[in-house]
DNA sequence: GTCCAGATTTAGTGTCGGCTAAACCTGTGT
DNA sequence: ACACAGGTTTAGCCGACACTAAATCTGGAC
Protein backbone atom coordinates (compact mmCIF):
# COMPACT_ATOMS: atom_id res chain seq x y z
CA UNK A 1 0.00 0.00 0.00
CA UNK A 2 2.66 2.70 0.98
CA UNK A 3 5.25 3.38 -1.51
CA UNK A 4 9.12 2.89 0.13
CA UNK A 5 9.38 1.99 3.47
CA UNK A 6 13.13 2.54 3.96
CA UNK A 7 15.28 -0.82 4.09
CA UNK A 8 16.88 1.02 6.77
CA UNK A 9 15.11 2.52 9.71
CA UNK A 10 12.87 -0.64 10.58
CA UNK A 11 12.62 -1.50 13.72
CA UNK A 12 14.60 -4.92 15.52
CA UNK A 13 11.35 -6.29 15.72
CA UNK A 14 10.03 -6.03 12.09
CA UNK A 15 13.40 -7.11 11.02
CA UNK A 16 12.99 -10.24 13.17
CA UNK A 17 9.22 -10.58 11.58
CA UNK A 18 10.50 -10.61 7.88
CA UNK A 19 13.53 -12.92 8.83
CA UNK A 20 10.81 -15.54 10.10
CA UNK A 21 8.57 -14.92 7.10
CA UNK A 22 11.65 -15.59 4.96
CA UNK A 23 12.45 -18.56 6.22
CA UNK A 24 9.00 -20.05 6.26
CA UNK A 25 7.97 -19.18 2.94
CA UNK A 26 10.64 -20.51 0.15
CA UNK A 27 9.37 -20.90 -3.27
CA UNK A 28 6.08 -18.33 -3.11
CA UNK A 29 4.47 -20.37 -0.30
CA UNK A 30 2.83 -18.49 2.44
CA UNK A 31 3.81 -18.54 5.97
CA UNK A 32 0.78 -19.00 8.53
CA UNK A 33 0.30 -16.88 11.23
CA UNK A 34 0.68 -19.35 13.57
CA UNK A 35 3.82 -20.95 12.61
CA UNK A 36 5.75 -17.45 12.80
CA UNK A 37 4.37 -16.75 16.05
CA UNK A 38 5.68 -20.66 17.37
CA UNK A 39 9.44 -19.57 15.70
CA UNK A 40 9.21 -16.13 17.04
CA UNK A 41 7.98 -17.50 20.55
CA UNK A 42 4.88 -14.66 20.27
CA UNK A 43 0.97 -15.35 20.76
CA UNK A 44 -0.57 -15.36 17.38
CA UNK A 45 -2.72 -12.14 17.82
CA UNK A 46 0.60 -10.25 18.51
CA UNK A 47 1.39 -11.84 15.25
CA UNK A 48 -1.70 -10.81 13.63
CA UNK A 49 -1.26 -7.37 14.46
CA UNK A 50 2.43 -7.25 13.41
CA UNK A 51 1.24 -9.10 9.61
CA UNK A 52 -1.75 -6.27 9.38
CA UNK A 53 1.18 -3.36 9.98
CA UNK A 54 3.47 -4.95 7.67
CA UNK A 55 1.26 -5.59 4.92
CA UNK A 56 0.34 -1.71 5.05
CA UNK A 57 3.68 -0.60 5.08
CA UNK A 58 4.05 -2.81 1.85
CA UNK A 59 6.38 -5.24 3.35
CA UNK A 60 4.15 -8.03 2.72
CA UNK A 61 1.13 -9.27 1.27
CA UNK A 62 -1.39 -10.77 3.72
CA UNK A 63 -4.55 -13.17 2.52
CA UNK A 64 -6.73 -13.81 5.52
CA UNK A 65 -7.04 -16.87 7.11
CA UNK A 66 -4.48 -17.82 4.72
CA UNK A 67 -0.91 -16.86 5.66
CA UNK A 68 1.49 -14.60 4.19
CA UNK A 69 4.23 -13.83 1.50
CA UNK A 70 7.04 -11.17 1.19
CA UNK A 71 6.90 -8.57 -1.16
CA UNK A 72 9.83 -7.86 -3.41
CA UNK A 73 10.79 -4.94 -0.57
CA UNK A 74 10.34 -7.10 2.00
CA UNK A 75 12.42 -10.02 0.87
CA UNK A 76 15.28 -7.55 -0.06
CA UNK A 77 14.81 -6.35 3.61
CA UNK A 78 14.85 -10.23 4.65
CA UNK A 79 17.65 -11.23 2.59
CA UNK A 80 20.20 -8.22 3.77
CA UNK A 81 18.96 -9.31 7.38
CA UNK A 82 20.20 -12.62 6.51
CA UNK A 83 23.10 -11.48 4.89
CA UNK A 84 23.93 -9.58 7.83
CA UNK A 85 23.47 -12.67 10.25
CA UNK A 86 25.52 -14.98 8.51
CA UNK A 87 28.03 -12.67 8.01
CA UNK A 88 28.41 -11.80 11.14
CA UNK A 89 28.75 -15.48 12.18
CA UNK A 90 31.69 -16.52 10.03
CA UNK A 91 33.17 -13.23 11.51
CA UNK A 92 32.80 -14.14 15.08
CA UNK A 93 34.30 -17.80 14.43
CA UNK A 94 37.00 -16.46 12.27
CA UNK A 95 38.38 -13.74 14.23
CA UNK A 96 36.68 -14.11 17.71
CA UNK A 97 37.28 -17.72 18.98
CA UNK A 98 33.04 -18.67 18.36
CA UNK A 99 32.42 -22.07 17.45
CA UNK A 100 30.39 -22.43 15.06
CA UNK A 101 27.50 -23.84 17.27
CA UNK A 102 27.24 -20.67 19.26
CA UNK A 103 27.21 -17.73 17.46
CA UNK A 104 23.92 -18.00 16.53
CA UNK A 105 22.41 -15.38 19.47
CA UNK A 106 25.53 -12.89 19.37
CA UNK A 107 24.56 -12.42 15.47
CA UNK A 108 21.03 -12.98 16.48
CA UNK A 109 21.67 -9.29 18.56
CA UNK A 110 24.45 -7.65 16.74
CA UNK A 111 22.19 -8.19 12.77
CA UNK A 112 20.08 -5.50 14.10
CA UNK A 113 23.04 -3.03 15.89
CA UNK A 114 25.41 -3.08 13.02
CA UNK A 115 25.90 -0.59 9.84
CA UNK A 116 26.06 -1.64 6.35
CA UNK A 117 29.31 -0.69 6.18
CA UNK A 118 30.96 -2.13 9.00
CA UNK A 119 29.03 -5.50 7.52
CA UNK A 120 31.31 -5.06 4.35
CA UNK A 121 34.31 -4.34 6.18
CA UNK A 122 33.62 -7.92 7.82
CA UNK A 123 33.23 -9.37 4.74
CA UNK A 124 36.11 -7.50 3.10
CA UNK A 125 38.18 -8.98 6.00
CA UNK A 126 36.87 -12.20 5.42
CA UNK A 127 37.96 -12.40 1.71
CA UNK A 128 33.86 -12.26 0.85
CA UNK A 129 32.83 -15.51 1.72
CA UNK A 130 29.67 -17.05 -0.28
CA UNK A 131 28.50 -19.61 2.79
CA UNK A 132 28.62 -19.24 6.58
CA UNK A 133 30.23 -21.64 9.51
CA UNK A 134 27.17 -23.89 8.71
CA UNK A 135 27.38 -23.91 5.25
CA UNK A 136 24.39 -21.37 4.59
CA UNK A 137 24.97 -19.76 1.68
CA UNK A 138 25.30 -15.74 2.48
CA UNK A 139 23.04 -13.37 -0.03
CA UNK A 140 25.03 -11.21 -1.70
CA UNK A 141 25.05 -7.18 -1.22
CA UNK A 142 22.21 -7.13 -4.08
CA UNK A 143 20.42 -9.84 -2.90
CA UNK A 144 20.91 -12.72 -5.13
CA UNK A 145 21.44 -15.92 -2.94
CA UNK A 146 21.33 -19.46 -4.52
CA UNK A 147 21.05 -22.37 -2.45
CA UNK A 148 23.53 -25.23 -3.66
CA UNK A 149 21.34 -28.53 -4.24
CA UNK A 150 21.80 -30.91 -1.02
CA UNK A 151 20.42 -33.95 0.23
CA UNK A 152 20.25 -35.09 4.19
CA UNK A 153 22.79 -37.43 5.08
CA UNK A 154 19.84 -39.82 5.99
CA UNK A 155 19.76 -40.25 1.84
CA UNK A 156 23.23 -40.90 1.24
CA UNK A 157 22.94 -45.24 0.51
CA UNK A 158 25.69 -47.14 2.74
CA UNK A 159 29.21 -47.43 0.62
CA UNK A 160 29.34 -43.86 -0.50
CA UNK A 161 31.75 -41.04 0.65
CA UNK A 162 30.09 -37.46 0.77
CA UNK A 163 31.31 -33.95 1.98
CA UNK A 164 29.50 -32.20 4.71
CA UNK A 165 28.04 -28.78 3.07
CA UNK A 166 25.37 -28.01 5.23
CA UNK A 167 24.26 -28.01 8.90
CA UNK A 168 20.88 -27.65 9.37
CA UNK A 169 20.95 -25.33 13.03
CA UNK A 170 17.41 -24.84 13.68
CA UNK A 171 18.08 -27.33 16.72
CA UNK A 172 20.78 -26.32 19.15
CA UNK A 173 21.11 -29.02 21.29
CA UNK A 174 21.93 -31.35 17.67
CA UNK A 175 23.90 -28.69 16.55
CA UNK A 176 26.02 -28.86 19.81
CA UNK A 177 26.36 -32.61 19.61
CA UNK A 178 26.95 -32.69 15.71
CA UNK A 179 30.13 -30.11 16.47
CA UNK A 180 31.37 -32.25 19.68
CA UNK A 181 31.35 -35.38 17.43
CA UNK A 182 33.90 -33.38 14.54
CA UNK A 183 30.95 -32.99 11.93
CA UNK A 184 30.85 -30.12 10.20
CA UNK A 185 30.74 -28.16 6.98
CA UNK A 186 33.91 -30.03 4.94
CA UNK A 187 34.32 -32.55 6.32
CA UNK A 188 34.28 -36.10 4.64
CA UNK A 189 32.22 -39.19 5.50
CA UNK A 190 32.01 -42.05 4.43
CA UNK A 191 28.76 -44.18 5.34
CA UNK A 192 29.33 -47.52 6.14
CA UNK A 193 26.35 -48.70 6.89
CA UNK A 194 22.45 -47.86 7.06
CA UNK A 195 19.76 -49.86 8.91
CA UNK A 196 16.39 -49.60 7.45
CA UNK A 197 12.99 -47.73 8.84
CA UNK A 198 14.68 -44.66 9.45
CA UNK A 199 17.07 -47.16 11.66
CA UNK A 200 20.93 -45.99 12.76
CA UNK A 201 23.37 -44.35 10.23
CA UNK A 202 27.08 -45.73 10.83
CA UNK A 203 29.40 -43.57 9.57
CA UNK A 204 33.30 -42.67 9.17
CA UNK A 205 34.38 -38.95 9.69
CA UNK A 206 38.12 -38.32 9.90
CA UNK A 207 39.23 -41.56 11.22
CA UNK A 208 36.76 -42.58 13.42
CA UNK A 209 33.25 -44.39 13.54
CA UNK A 210 30.10 -43.05 14.59
CA UNK A 211 26.37 -44.26 14.63
CA UNK A 212 24.09 -41.63 14.22
CA UNK A 213 20.13 -42.23 14.74
CA UNK A 214 18.12 -41.18 11.78
CA UNK A 215 16.87 -37.32 13.13
CA UNK A 216 20.42 -36.49 13.12
CA UNK A 217 20.89 -37.90 9.41
CA UNK A 218 18.20 -35.58 8.74
CA UNK A 219 19.79 -32.64 9.93
CA UNK A 220 23.07 -32.73 8.26
CA UNK A 221 23.52 -32.10 4.25
CA UNK A 222 25.51 -33.42 1.49
CA UNK A 223 26.72 -32.38 -1.91
CA UNK A 224 25.48 -34.64 -4.23
CA UNK A 225 28.13 -36.58 -6.13
CA UNK A 226 28.43 -38.22 -8.88
CA UNK A 227 32.24 -39.86 -7.97
CA UNK A 228 32.17 -43.39 -6.13
CA UNK B 1 14.31 1.52 46.43
CA UNK B 2 14.10 -1.52 44.37
CA UNK B 3 16.48 -4.11 45.41
CA UNK B 4 18.52 -5.60 42.17
CA UNK B 5 18.02 -4.29 39.32
CA UNK B 6 19.85 -6.81 37.11
CA UNK B 7 22.64 -5.02 35.49
CA UNK B 8 22.00 -7.26 32.09
CA UNK B 9 18.51 -6.65 30.88
CA UNK B 10 18.40 -2.65 30.77
CA UNK B 11 16.82 -1.16 28.04
CA UNK B 12 18.76 0.55 25.35
CA UNK B 13 17.38 3.51 26.46
CA UNK B 14 18.35 3.12 30.17
CA UNK B 15 21.65 2.15 29.27
CA UNK B 16 21.31 5.50 27.52
CA UNK B 17 20.51 7.91 30.05
CA UNK B 18 22.55 6.44 33.03
CA UNK B 19 25.98 6.44 30.39
CA UNK B 20 24.89 10.02 30.05
CA UNK B 21 23.94 10.73 33.97
CA UNK B 22 27.58 9.11 34.25
CA UNK B 23 29.22 11.65 32.08
CA UNK B 24 27.63 14.39 33.88
CA UNK B 25 27.91 13.68 37.60
CA UNK B 26 31.91 12.94 37.91
CA UNK B 27 32.96 13.39 41.82
CA UNK B 28 29.38 13.07 43.47
CA UNK B 29 28.18 16.45 41.46
CA UNK B 30 24.66 16.23 40.26
CA UNK B 31 23.34 16.08 36.67
CA UNK B 32 20.27 18.37 36.22
CA UNK B 33 17.70 17.55 34.32
CA UNK B 34 17.82 19.57 31.45
CA UNK B 35 21.52 18.94 31.09
CA UNK B 36 20.64 15.31 30.24
CA UNK B 37 17.68 16.25 27.86
CA UNK B 38 20.61 18.63 26.39
CA UNK B 39 22.77 15.63 26.04
CA UNK B 40 20.16 13.22 24.91
CA UNK B 41 17.98 14.83 22.59
CA UNK B 42 15.12 14.52 24.58
CA UNK B 43 13.07 17.12 25.76
CA UNK B 44 13.03 17.57 29.79
CA UNK B 45 9.81 16.21 30.71
CA UNK B 46 10.64 12.70 29.13
CA UNK B 47 14.23 13.19 31.08
CA UNK B 48 12.40 13.84 34.40
CA UNK B 49 9.93 10.67 33.66
CA UNK B 50 12.32 8.59 33.28
CA UNK B 51 14.34 9.98 36.32
CA UNK B 52 11.85 8.73 37.97
CA UNK B 53 11.68 5.51 36.65
CA UNK B 54 15.21 4.76 37.18
CA UNK B 55 15.12 6.26 41.19
CA UNK B 56 12.51 3.95 42.00
CA UNK B 57 14.63 1.07 39.87
CA UNK B 58 17.32 1.92 42.46
CA UNK B 59 19.87 3.05 39.84
CA UNK B 60 20.26 6.75 41.12
CA UNK B 61 19.10 9.22 43.52
CA UNK B 62 16.56 12.17 43.04
CA UNK B 63 16.57 15.41 44.51
CA UNK B 64 13.65 16.93 42.86
CA UNK B 65 14.45 20.71 41.50
CA UNK B 66 18.00 19.30 42.39
CA UNK B 67 19.63 17.04 40.12
CA UNK B 68 20.58 13.03 39.99
CA UNK B 69 23.31 11.03 41.19
CA UNK B 70 24.40 7.47 40.07
CA UNK B 71 23.51 4.93 43.08
CA UNK B 72 26.36 2.02 43.37
CA UNK B 73 24.07 -0.20 41.38
CA UNK B 74 23.72 2.65 38.74
CA UNK B 75 27.41 3.71 38.07
CA UNK B 76 27.95 -0.25 37.60
CA UNK B 77 26.10 -0.52 34.95
CA UNK B 78 27.09 2.90 33.63
CA UNK B 79 31.11 1.81 34.00
CA UNK B 80 29.94 -1.54 31.80
CA UNK B 81 28.61 0.80 29.49
CA UNK B 82 31.63 2.86 29.01
CA UNK B 83 33.70 -0.13 28.77
CA UNK B 84 31.82 -1.54 26.12
CA UNK B 85 32.07 1.71 24.15
CA UNK B 86 35.69 2.04 24.37
CA UNK B 87 36.51 -1.32 23.67
CA UNK B 88 34.37 -1.15 20.82
CA UNK B 89 35.79 1.64 19.28
CA UNK B 90 39.35 0.02 20.10
CA UNK B 91 38.14 -2.92 18.03
CA UNK B 92 36.89 -1.33 15.49
CA UNK B 93 40.06 1.06 15.08
CA UNK B 94 42.50 -1.53 15.35
CA UNK B 95 40.61 -4.36 12.94
CA UNK B 96 38.43 -3.28 10.80
CA UNK B 97 39.85 -0.04 9.78
CA UNK B 98 37.96 2.44 11.10
CA UNK B 99 39.17 5.99 11.66
CA UNK B 100 39.54 7.44 15.36
CA UNK B 101 37.49 10.22 14.79
CA UNK B 102 34.43 8.38 13.08
CA UNK B 103 34.09 5.38 15.28
CA UNK B 104 31.92 6.85 17.52
CA UNK B 105 28.16 6.23 15.92
CA UNK B 106 29.53 2.40 15.34
CA UNK B 107 30.58 1.93 19.16
CA UNK B 108 27.02 4.12 20.31
CA UNK B 109 24.70 1.18 18.29
CA UNK B 110 26.76 -1.64 19.19
CA UNK B 111 27.31 -0.99 22.72
CA UNK B 112 23.70 -2.13 23.31
CA UNK B 113 24.04 -5.70 21.46
CA UNK B 114 27.43 -7.39 22.27
CA UNK B 115 27.67 -9.66 25.15
CA UNK B 116 29.98 -9.61 27.70
CA UNK B 117 31.51 -12.51 26.33
CA UNK B 118 32.12 -10.86 22.91
CA UNK B 119 33.07 -7.64 24.55
CA UNK B 120 35.83 -9.28 26.78
CA UNK B 121 36.96 -11.27 23.84
CA UNK B 122 37.95 -8.04 21.76
CA UNK B 123 39.81 -7.24 24.96
CA UNK B 124 41.41 -10.37 24.75
CA UNK B 125 42.50 -9.69 21.23
CA UNK B 126 43.53 -6.07 21.70
CA UNK B 127 45.82 -6.98 24.77
CA UNK B 128 43.59 -5.89 27.31
CA UNK B 129 44.36 -1.66 26.82
CA UNK B 130 43.70 0.61 29.01
CA UNK B 131 42.75 3.35 27.17
CA UNK B 132 40.63 4.06 23.71
CA UNK B 133 41.70 5.71 20.45
CA UNK B 134 40.68 8.91 21.90
CA UNK B 135 43.32 8.53 25.23
CA UNK B 136 40.04 7.91 27.12
CA UNK B 137 41.06 5.44 30.17
CA UNK B 138 38.61 2.16 29.91
CA UNK B 139 37.41 0.77 32.75
CA UNK B 140 38.31 -2.40 34.51
CA UNK B 141 36.09 -5.76 34.12
CA UNK B 142 35.88 -4.86 37.92
CA UNK B 143 34.24 -1.10 37.09
CA UNK B 144 37.73 0.45 38.31
CA UNK B 145 38.33 3.01 36.41
CA UNK B 146 41.68 5.64 36.62
CA UNK B 147 41.56 8.75 34.57
CA UNK B 148 44.87 9.90 34.15
CA UNK B 149 45.72 13.92 34.58
CA UNK B 150 46.01 15.95 31.92
CA UNK B 151 45.77 19.20 31.33
CA UNK B 152 44.34 21.37 28.50
CA UNK B 153 46.85 21.76 25.02
CA UNK B 154 45.99 25.77 25.97
CA UNK B 155 47.47 25.60 29.32
CA UNK B 156 51.03 24.82 28.70
CA UNK B 157 52.86 27.67 28.72
CA UNK B 158 55.37 28.48 24.84
CA UNK B 159 58.46 26.37 24.83
CA UNK B 160 57.17 23.21 26.19
CA UNK B 161 57.15 19.98 24.64
CA UNK B 162 54.33 17.80 25.70
CA UNK B 163 52.62 14.69 24.32
CA UNK B 164 49.08 14.30 23.55
CA UNK B 165 46.83 11.95 26.03
CA UNK B 166 43.22 12.80 25.34
CA UNK B 167 41.02 14.38 22.91
CA UNK B 168 37.78 15.53 23.58
CA UNK B 169 35.65 14.08 21.49
CA UNK B 170 32.40 15.55 22.36
CA UNK B 171 32.48 18.12 19.12
CA UNK B 172 32.61 16.00 16.22
CA UNK B 173 33.45 18.31 13.71
CA UNK B 174 36.74 19.55 15.99
CA UNK B 175 37.46 15.89 16.42
CA UNK B 176 37.13 15.70 12.57
CA UNK B 177 39.54 18.42 12.22
CA UNK B 178 42.05 17.11 14.34
CA UNK B 179 42.84 14.20 12.79
CA UNK B 180 42.81 15.82 9.61
CA UNK B 181 45.67 17.64 10.51
CA UNK B 182 47.32 14.50 12.03
CA UNK B 183 46.96 15.23 16.22
CA UNK B 184 46.30 12.66 17.95
CA UNK B 185 47.08 10.63 21.14
CA UNK B 186 50.64 9.58 21.21
CA UNK B 187 51.72 12.65 19.24
CA UNK B 188 54.49 14.90 20.30
CA UNK B 189 53.94 18.75 20.39
CA UNK B 190 56.27 21.42 20.70
CA UNK B 191 53.97 24.62 21.90
CA UNK B 192 56.60 27.34 20.23
CA UNK B 193 54.26 30.38 20.62
CA UNK B 194 51.10 31.00 22.58
CA UNK B 195 49.51 34.55 21.90
CA UNK B 196 47.24 36.41 25.27
CA UNK B 197 43.85 36.46 25.58
CA UNK B 198 42.75 32.98 24.28
CA UNK B 199 44.80 33.88 21.10
CA UNK B 200 45.86 31.09 18.45
CA UNK B 201 48.24 28.85 19.48
CA UNK B 202 51.55 27.90 17.13
CA UNK B 203 52.65 24.05 17.48
CA UNK B 204 55.12 21.69 16.40
CA UNK B 205 53.71 18.16 15.88
CA UNK B 206 55.96 15.69 13.70
CA UNK B 207 57.91 18.36 11.84
CA UNK B 208 54.71 20.70 10.73
CA UNK B 209 54.07 24.09 12.19
CA UNK B 210 50.18 24.66 12.96
CA UNK B 211 48.13 27.48 14.38
CA UNK B 212 45.57 26.50 15.87
CA UNK B 213 42.61 28.65 18.00
CA UNK B 214 42.11 28.49 21.37
CA UNK B 215 38.93 26.49 21.38
CA UNK B 216 40.73 23.81 19.80
CA UNK B 217 43.42 23.81 22.65
CA UNK B 218 40.78 23.35 24.92
CA UNK B 219 39.70 19.92 23.36
CA UNK B 220 43.28 18.56 23.33
CA UNK B 221 44.58 17.23 26.66
CA UNK B 222 48.24 16.31 27.33
CA UNK B 223 50.38 14.61 30.22
CA UNK B 224 51.44 16.91 32.43
CA UNK B 225 55.43 16.33 32.59
CA UNK B 226 58.24 17.48 34.51
CA UNK B 227 60.95 17.70 32.12
CA UNK B 228 61.60 20.78 29.64
C1' DG C 1 10.52 40.58 51.12
C1' DT C 2 8.56 40.08 46.67
C1' DC C 3 8.48 39.06 41.97
C1' DC C 4 9.76 36.98 37.86
C1' DA C 5 12.43 34.17 34.54
C1' DG C 6 13.77 29.91 33.81
C1' DA C 7 14.10 25.28 35.18
C1' DT C 8 11.37 21.30 36.68
C1' DT C 9 7.63 18.47 37.21
C1' DT C 10 2.81 16.88 36.35
C1' DA C 11 -0.98 15.98 33.19
C1' DG C 12 -2.51 14.14 29.29
C1' DT C 13 -1.43 11.85 24.51
C1' DG C 14 0.48 8.83 21.06
C1' DT C 15 2.99 4.89 19.07
C1' DC C 16 5.11 0.47 19.21
C1' DG C 17 4.60 -4.02 20.26
C1' DG C 18 3.51 -7.23 23.36
C1' DC C 19 -0.63 -9.89 26.01
C1' DT C 20 -5.46 -12.47 27.11
C1' DA C 21 -10.23 -13.32 26.20
C1' DA C 22 -13.65 -13.62 22.99
C1' DA C 23 -15.45 -13.79 18.39
C1' DC C 24 -14.88 -15.58 14.01
C1' DC C 25 -13.66 -18.32 9.88
C1' DT C 26 -12.59 -22.87 7.48
C1' DG C 27 -12.10 -27.28 6.34
C1' DT C 28 -12.80 -32.05 7.77
C1' DG C 29 -15.61 -36.00 9.42
C1' DT C 30 -19.81 -38.04 9.57
C1' DA D 1 -25.49 -30.76 5.11
C1' DC D 2 -23.67 -29.63 9.27
C1' DA D 3 -21.22 -29.47 13.47
C1' DC D 4 -17.06 -28.86 15.62
C1' DA D 5 -11.94 -28.39 16.36
C1' DG D 6 -8.41 -25.61 15.63
C1' DG D 7 -6.37 -21.75 13.56
C1' DT D 8 -7.15 -16.64 12.86
C1' DT D 9 -8.63 -12.29 13.85
C1' DT D 10 -10.72 -8.60 16.71
C1' DA D 11 -11.36 -6.22 21.03
C1' DG D 12 -9.46 -4.41 24.85
C1' DC D 13 -5.53 -4.00 27.69
C1' DC D 14 -0.73 -2.79 29.40
C1' DG D 15 4.11 -1.04 29.76
C1' DA D 16 8.00 1.54 27.91
C1' DC D 17 9.18 6.00 26.21
C1' DA D 18 8.70 9.64 23.60
C1' DC D 19 5.98 14.32 23.08
C1' DT D 20 3.34 19.13 24.17
C1' DA D 21 0.88 22.10 27.27
C1' DA D 22 0.14 23.50 31.78
C1' DA D 23 1.29 23.86 36.56
C1' DT D 24 4.85 24.46 39.92
C1' DC D 25 9.12 25.42 42.17
C1' DT D 26 13.51 28.13 42.88
C1' DG D 27 16.95 31.44 42.95
C1' DG D 28 18.40 36.01 41.80
C1' DA D 29 17.17 41.09 41.13
C1' DC D 30 15.41 44.83 43.17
Amino acid sequence: MNAAAAVESLTRSVEDYLKAIYRLSPEGRHASTSEIAHLLELSAPSVSGMVKRLSELGLLEHVPYKGVQLTAEGRRAALRMVRRHRLIEAYLVAFLGYSWDGVHEEAERLEHAVSDTLVERMAAVLGNPTVDPHGDPIPAPDGSIHEPASVPLAEIPAGRTVEICRVDQSQPERLRYIASIGLKPGVEVRVTDRQPFRGPITIEAEGRTHVIGHELGQVLFCAPRDDR
